[in-house]
DNA sequence: GACCGCTAAATGTCTGACCTTTAGGCTGGC
DNA sequence: GCCAGCCTAAAGGTCAGACATTTAGCGGTC
């Protein structure tokens, strides 16, 4: 049923696929409303709501004021990034996706990308690996031991080159802490998880990809097991 | 900016918050529109633009009639695929990502996949899998042969027993087919490619997933010489 | 009991008005 | 000559109300 029969879908289906086509292309300008109403036949707020579909979809931005107006959008890595976690969130919370797969697909994923960032990492890019690693978990405050975490994956995910490769990691990574660790993991578990990261950046630093991917590896089984933990307290808890 | 200032962004991210935090759970009815314009206290225009946002992200489905109305949608896998299909489509021709980065990405995964799919296959599996082959290349018309390329490679991602790794390979996989190889590559060329799937397809059978992995490798490695071939011609066309 | 059409509830669409934001130009003072 | 600040017009944002369309369920006729 490509269009259905309502206005608004075949609007924006035939909008979005003049964009995926590249007759419009990134930056061009849409016209405007009005102008779309007479090109299609049918009422502002149908053009609207086609409109704002197109653009939750990241697929035009709209601009008020004068000389404003839609203009085809440049999609952005986080865009992706955004839209997959919350996805995979949803799946996650509807049993479309279990633990053990989202343990799974993130250790299918993480340890290469620790191996490629051991061997493609910048001196810029180690230097904020490094950055991101606090000295003692003394001083840094529980609140912020979460993004501290984070941080060290994704930089690591940035070092291993493959933007494609970050994009559908980050959101692996991003729905198991917020589902599982968020107040959920004692301070000892923290001070573990710390020691690991050191261990996997030692080998990033000495640019030893198969070491990182072993550090990685065991860093990730442990995980493992307390995210099953956790999971299984979750669920007698329903 | 949470919100903006933009009335339909905000009621839209309103209800996607009490939809995300699981206040309105899968199949819930939400509110008629006309009730939302109460709630919200903004006119029906507001909370159609705002549904419409929500729909086309596949978090509420709009039904007409009586008895109709939005409810919040039970996300599919297949949605997911489909959304980050067109996502990774838009990167890959705006060099958000490179072929290199498309092909990497993909071997990471696939690789793995054909590991997981040999070891976890069912029969009925299996069986689907073979019949996926065609006996000879002269039986199949060449406008098929894409399909059935696709069908083989989906059917083994499914075995693989990790839906969401098939949700972030078929993406990857899908994008490059359709970028590189409609109309573009010869009959010889897909000769080779069934001939690798045979191999694939006895190692599975076999449930020997280290010999699926090196098949697997060694059909993308050849795959990977034909796409780069095929990027370096078009870019020099334009 | 099967079929048909009515009805009412809900979304879909249109119209036309007015509000708000914003770039750029105009004007006046220094 | 230049800067500040107002002014204006273009475009999207919002509103109100009417009418069209779809659809489930009800009820009556044969």
């Amino acid at each position: 049923m490509p269009g259905s029969h309502v206005a608004y879908l075949q609007v924006a289906n035939e909008l979005r696929e003049q964009i995926l086509a590249g007759e419009l292309s990134a930056g061009e300008r849409l016209p405007t409303e009005a102008e779309l109403c007479q090109r299609f036949g049918v009422s502002r707020s149908t053009i609207r709501e086609a409109l704002r579909m197109l653009s939750s979809q990241r697929l035009v931005a709209t601009r008020r004021g004068v000389g404003g107006g839609s203009s085809v959008a440049q999609i952005r890595h986080d865009d992706v990034t955004d839209m997959l976690r919350e996805s995979i969130e949803l799946l996650a919370s509807t049993e479309g996706a279990t633990v053990a797969e989202l343990i799974e697909a993130r250790e299918l994923l993480e340890v290469p990308a620790a191996r490629l960032a051991a061997s493609r990492r910048s001196e810029e890019q180690l230097e904020r690996l490094k950055a991101s690693l606090p000295g003692s978990l003394e001083s840094v405050d529980m609140r912020q031991i979460f993004e501290v975490n984070r941080s060290f994956h994704d930089i690591l995910l940035e070092a291993s080159g493959n933007r494609l490769l970050r994009v559908v990691t980050e959101p692996l990574f991003s729905v198991m802490q917020t589902r599982f660790l968020r107040d959920r993991a004692s301070r000892e578990f923290w001070q573990r998880v710390m020691r690991e990261h050191a261990k996997i950046l030692e080998a990033v630093e000495q640019r030893d990809p198969k070491q990182a991917g072993r550090e990685m590896e065991y860093h990730l089984v442990h995980l493992r097991a307390t995210y099953e933990a956790i999971d299984s307290r979750l669920r007698s808890e329903c």
